[in-house]
DNA sequence: CATGAATGAGAATTCATTCAT
DNA sequence: TATGAATGAATTCTCATTCAT
């Protein structure tokens, strides 16, 4: 308790995992899960592939952290918006909003919930973030319900369909902002409108 | 002379190279082209590998047709609806419904249109797919907006949202049929049903 | 005795020999061993792979023929000057011209006397061929320093040097014809004249 | 921080690519190129496969530079030869006694300028080592030509004759070290005669 | 007897994980 | 304790040879 070196090295230590983390999840921004071996994590972070090891148990267990950083933010920004004192479907379009422009401004976080995992392990988180954020919006949707603001519908179908539209609008090859580099808004507004009538929602409020 | 050419052996020929097909397309729906090496198609093919090498010049030329396969007699389908002589929203629903059909009925093929693809080669397919699926859509959506039957909106937005929502509905880990093996026809329901209040076209024909 | 097709299938059969034979030396000629794998020789003779198995134990002895085809003509060519009624120095350049000239002419003969044959038993046949294109010269030599026409030397190191000389002048990346497309004829003088130097023949008869 | 780099690392780090290089080496020696698949030099290496592409990114940047040793320093031999004040044919013959002296003493090393590469970026290495080696001479043979020391020849010929020469009577099968293990001092002398009677040197200088 | 489909050992290469230093 | 060298199983692909038809 009393060793001098010991908060410098608890410091130091927590500092490599966030540096591992942050490596990592540079190198999938870049390239994909195929872009991060071990060794580019580790010279990345610059530490050892030891390091890595002492951090966290296996590879599959450091993406699957790197993946769960990333998307809980999402989730703390959808759910904020989700209990905010405001009709349903304006918090629905906000909450598309929030996540289609966040999306446009940074590439590689949409690209996460869609693309390559190859590590089964990684693709269970990769599986639990997508059901997380349906869930935020299958909760939304059953309040507007519940409230008479939305029509009745299936309430998982509808969230399904709504994550669903959203990450292919964003990533698909039908993407419009790979046919041709369009105006952002437009694109946020299109979505918004699509998601919107789609579960019954005033689109003027 | 003399044997040339036996039917037998063409027939042999030809069952092996479906097998081989058969057997990439079923370790792929059930964990992934991961779980699908050269050794493990071969063997659940019963062929040795080389068979492979003499049927398909590389393994991502293999699951490419794969792919292919999987996707072609969909767009077909697809296709024929879209030409039939019916209000598009009716032609939409019923597209719609097709796929959301012939997807539950057989796994596997909605599988093709989410899932990791790893290969590039096996990649740019996969995104041919979704690009030929969501050209089906938006064509029909064109068609609808000229016609005055459905809102202005953006076709390629839309188009690819209806393409995401359906597919996430019937694969991703919000749907509804992984939650609780419910009703096919109440899923096929609640999807159509996003899908066309999606567009703005009228449910009721 | 008095089957009808026997001598029709004998000679059937000894043609398809000539002609897995040519088209396996065509293959090399062109590409090399690397560029001759069975089936490639089987349907450039217009043959099954089983044929060349009925013709050839094993691909090696094929190749080995090849080889040993190839050579020894020239070894033909080559004695026979040797046995021609003139001075062993005449002998000498006519038999060194001779060689030299052909491989101008006619490229992939050469070329097997040095590259690669990666088969252990076709290099043993191309040593054995270097080994019977060498005694043609010792045995000239020898009659050489007997008649005292040619002084006193090292009847093997002279042969060998010989060999060395003209096949690496021929196919070496020293090879004149390769620096710069020369007259063909000024290489042969050159060639001619370094031998019959070296070996101390006098080089005006 | 810790243990740094050390010492005994590094060394056992460069003593295996040593042993690598000599190991890849040996076995060519041996048998040939064949003779050394990747994990044949790893077992004579006594290392595991995974370490040869530690240290070399390619089978064919190790025989590269397998290759490339080899030849280096009989190079620099030559040129420290061909560069010292004793008339030409002098240096001539200390050139060629060098080398077939270092031949005889060490094996593998003359072997390397002629055997089969199958590799093509080591074949390219072959041929340049041997154009280097060529090209010592021919620069020598100029300088003898220009001094009048030497009569008026094809350098290029020359050149490539003399490399051929000493080469084949080093490595070919007619090698008299092969077929009698006769006096090494006899050869070297053959040898030497034989090239500077080809160039037109004087022997007695 | 001819055919050519089928075999399967073997080759090069990668990379998560461990452990001697 | 930290390092990164070392391991070796796993993967894709080739081709000489065989044998059912």
């Amino acid at each position: 308790m009393a060793y001098k070196r010991s908060p410098l090295m608890e410091e130091r230590l927590a500092g490599n995992r966030q540096r591992i983390l942050h490596a990592a999840r540079g190198l999938v921004a870049e390239g994909g899960y195929r872009n991060a071996p071990i060794t580019a994590v580790a010279s990345a972070a610059g530490v050892s592939t030891g390091q890595i090891y002492r951090h966290f148990p296996s590879k599959a267990d450091l993406f699957v952290e790197v993946l769960h950083h990333a998307v809980e933010h999402e989730i703390a920004i959808l759910r904020a918006i989700a209990a905010e004192p405001l009709p349903v479907s304006r918090r629905l379009r906000r909450a598309v909003e929030a996540f289609v422009r966040r999306a446009l401004a940074g590439p590689g976080l949409a690209w996460a919930f869609i693309a390559e995992p190859v590590e089964a392990e990684v693709d269970d988180e990769r599986i639990r973030a997508r059901r997380l954020l349906g869930e935020v919006f299958r909760d939304l949707l059953a309040e507007g319900m519940v409230k008479g603001e939305l029509p009745p519908q299936d309430l998982d179908a509808s969230a399904a369909c709504l994550v669903g539209a959203y990450t292919e609008a964003l990533v698909g090859p039908l993407a419009p902002s790979r046919e041709s580099p369009r105006d952002g808004e437009q694109l946020v507004e299109a979505i918004c409108g699509f998601c919107l009538r789609a579960v019954g929602a005033r689109l003027d409020e």
